[in-house]
DNA sequence: TTGTATGCGTTATCAT
DNA sequence: ATGATAACGCATACAA
C-alpha cells in the first residue's frame, strides 16, 4: 500500500499515468474515473469536472489493453481483405474505418492476397486481440477459419458478396447479377458475338460468378458463351492485351468483350488501338469496377460500378448495431444486398 | 481453487480456452506454455510436442490482450495516414502492413484527412493499445500530438517526407527536390513558360514544397514562376480542368504545366483535348504520383513516381529493427531518404 | 451517485 | 529446462 503511493516501479509498466493515479489526485475512487470515460452520464457534473482537470493535467490516456482484458471486449474491429492498395477494396476499407472511428472503434487491418491460409492466419491473430467484431471478404474461407469464426462468438460480417444462406451478416451484391446486367446491356445494344475475359489472378472467385451470369444470359438469348482465360497470374494490363490479341485473330472476331475488371479492359482497349482498331465500332468493350481511369480512357470505358464505400459503411453500421453502439431496428438486418450501377460510356 | 478446475464462469471471460487450461491438460505449468509460444527455444522438444498437441486439440488462441497487459507492449503497430483509399498512400500502407505481418505484428490503421485534430484523436486511441510503435505521415502535427508522441517512448516513424532535423525516424523523400526535378526536366526539353498548378485539397503541405522547388529552379534559370491556385477543395479532375481553361486563355499561354498531382494533370489533359489542343505540341503536361492511369492516357502522362510501397516497407523494417524483431545494423538508421523517379512519357 | 473487493489471462521475476 | 508467485490496469458485481 505504501509503495502504491509512489510512482509505479518502472520495471513492467511503461511508467504511464494510470487510472488510479488520476483517482488519487482527484480525490475520488478509481471506478468513478472509469465511469467518467465509459458512462459519463452516471457521474455527477461536479466529479466529472474535477476528474477532467486531473486527466488533462496529468495527460492521462486510458489503457485500452487493461480495459479490454477486464471487460473481455476491446473497442477494436478486425478486417481482412484480399489487398489494401488495389482500386477495389480501398474504398470499402475507408468507409468501414471512418464509420467505426466515428464511434470510438479502431480498425485492425490485414490482407490475404486471395489466400485462405493467409486469411486464417490473420483471423487467428485478430482473435487474440478480443475484437468486438470481425469483417472478412466474401465467403471463401478455409475450414480452420470457419471454425475460428464460429467459436469466436462475436458479430461477423462478410462483405463484397451476398450469400443469403450463410449465417454471417452479408453486405454486398450478387456478382452473378453483374454478369447478367453486363450481358444484357450488350445484347440490348445489338451485339451478338459477346466474349468474356476472365481474371488472371487466381483466387478471384467472385469474377467467376460474374462469368456465370454472363454465360447463362447468353444461352437464354440463344447464343453461345465464349470465355477466354488469360495465362495465370500475368499482370492485369498484360492479360487484357493478351486476350484482345487472341480474340481479334479469330474469324469472326467478337463484336463485344466483357472483361473481368477495368484493368483488363484498359489493357485490351490499348492493345486494340495500337492494332489500328476503332472502338467501339470494331469491338465494344466493358469492364467492372469503375476504377478512376475508366472515364479518362479514350474511348471512355463502359463499366459497372460496385458500391465500394457503401459496403464498408453499412458493414460498419451493422457491426455497431450488433454491439449496441448504434440504435438498431429490431434485430440487426443480416442481409444487405446493395445495387451496382452500370455506367455507360463511349466504349459500348 | 476448486472453481478454477471447472470451465471458466461465463460471466466475464468469453469462455475461451486459456493458457491455464492448456497447461493443465498438458500436465505442465502455465509459464511453459507461454514460453512455447514466445521463446520456444527455451522449451524442450518433448514438452513442446505435448503442448502443441493440446493447443490444437483445444483450439487455443493466445489472448494477446492479456499478454499485452502483462508485458506492457503489444505486437501491434499504429499508422495514421491522410486517407486509405487514395492512390497515394495505399501502397505505403500495403507495404507497411505486409512487412509487419511477416513478423507477427498487426496493423492498427486510421485516417486523418489532412486534419491534425483527427490525427491527434487517432494517436490518442492508438496509444491506449500500448502499440509497439507508431507511424504517422509527414511532420505536420498538432501540439497535442507532438506531446503524446514524445511521452509515449516508443519507436516513431514519419513517412512520406524527409526532415533530417526532426527526431523521429524519417522514411521518405524531399518534396522540394521533386519540384526541382520536374522543372529541370521541362527546362531541359526547351520549355520556357512553365506554370505550376497547386492542389485543390487544403492541407496538402507537401505539394507546396514541390511548388517551392519548381519556383526556385525557374528563378535560377532567369524565369518567372507562374503559379495557379484552383478554387479550394474542388474535385481533382475539375480543378485540373479549371486550371487548364484559365491558363490557356492567357496570352501567351504556358508551353508547359506542372500539376501538383496526376489527378489534376489528367483533368487538365482532357480539358485541353476537348478544346482541340494537341499535347504536348501546344502545351506539355506533367503530374506527380504515377497513378495507375498515367500510362493509359492519350498522350500518356509524364510524371514522377514516388517510392510508395518502398516507404512502407522500409518504415516497417526500421520499426522492427527498433523492436529487436529484425537484426539491426548498429543503431537503427534514422534518416532514410528514398529516390523518386521521373517517368518520361508522351505528354512532355 | 459513489465506493469496495475481486479477477480478467498473461508475462516478469525469482527460484530450483 | 521448468516452475511458483506476483503484478499489469482496468471493469464487473455487488454494496451503500
Amino acid at each position: 500500500m505504501a509503495q502504491d503511493q509512489d510512482r509505479p516501479r518502472k520495471r513492467r509498466g511503461a511508467g504511464r499515468v494510470t487510472l488510479n493515479q488520476v483517482a488519487r489526485e482527484a480525490g475520488v475512487s478509481a471506478i468513478s474515473v472509469s465511469r467518467h470515460f465509459n458512462q459519463p452520464e452516471q457521474v455527477s457534473a461536479e466529479l466529472r469536472e474535477r476528474i477532467q482537470a486531473v486527466v488533462e493535467r496529468l495527460g492521462y490516456v486510458p489503457n485500452l489493453v487493461a480495459g479490454g482484458l477486464a471487460s473481455a471486449r476491446g473497442r477494436i474491429v478486425g478486417m481482412v481483405v484480399p489487398n489494401i492498395s488495389g482500386p477495389i477494396f480501398a474504398n470499402t476499407i475507408q468507409g468501414f474505418s471512418d464509420t467505426l472511428a466515428g464511434h470510438g472503434y479502431q480498425l485492425l487491418l490485414a490482407s490475404s492476397y486471395f489466400s485462405t491460409e493467409q486469411e486464417e492466419s490473420a483471423v487467428r491473430s485478430f482473435l487474440g486481440w478480443s475484437p468486438a467484431a470481425l469483417a472478412v471478404t466474401s465467403h471463401f474461407h478455409s475450414e480452420g477459419t470457419e471454425k475460428l469464426l464460429a467459436d469466436a462468438d462475436i458479430p461477423l460480417v462478410e462483405v463484397w458478396d451476398y450469400q443469403p444462406r450463410r449465417t454471417p451478416i452479408q453486405v454486398g451484391f450478387l456478382h452473378y447479377d453483374v454478369g447478367v446486367m453486363s450481358a444484357r446491356h450488350l445484347l440490348d445494344k445489338g451485339y451478338r458475338r459477346i466474349a468474356f475475359v476472365q481474371n488472371s489472378a487466381a483466387g478471384d472467385f467472385s469474377a467467376l460468378d460474374r462469368r456465370d451470369g454472363y454465360a447463362d444470359t447468353l444461352r437464354e438469348a440463344g447464343l453461345e458463351p465464349w470465355v477466354f482465360v488469360p495465362s495465370s497470374d500475368s499482370a492485369p494490363f498484360e492479360a487484357g492485351k493478351q486476350a484482345m490479341q487472341h480474340l481479334m485473330k479469330r474469324t469472326p472476331w467478337p463484336d463485344a468483350i466483357i472483361f473481368a475488371n477495368d484493368n483488363l479492359a484498359a489493357g485490351g482497349l490499348l492493345a486494340a488501338q495500337r492494332a489500328g482498331l476503332r472502338m467501339p465500332e470494331d469491338c465494344a468493350v466493358m469492364g467492372f469496377g469503375d476504377y478512376a481511369f475508366a472515364e479518362l480512357l479514350l474511348p471512355s470505358l463502359t463499366t459497372v460500378r460496385p458500391p465500394s464505400r457503401e459496403i464498408g459503411e453499412i458493414a460498419a453500421q451493422r457491426v455497431l448495431q450488433s454491439l449496441g453502439a448504434l440504435p438498431a431496428e429490431q434485430p440487426v438486418q443480416r442481409l444487405n444486398r446493395l445495387a451496382c450501377k452500370l455506367v455507360e460510356r463511349e466504349s459500348t
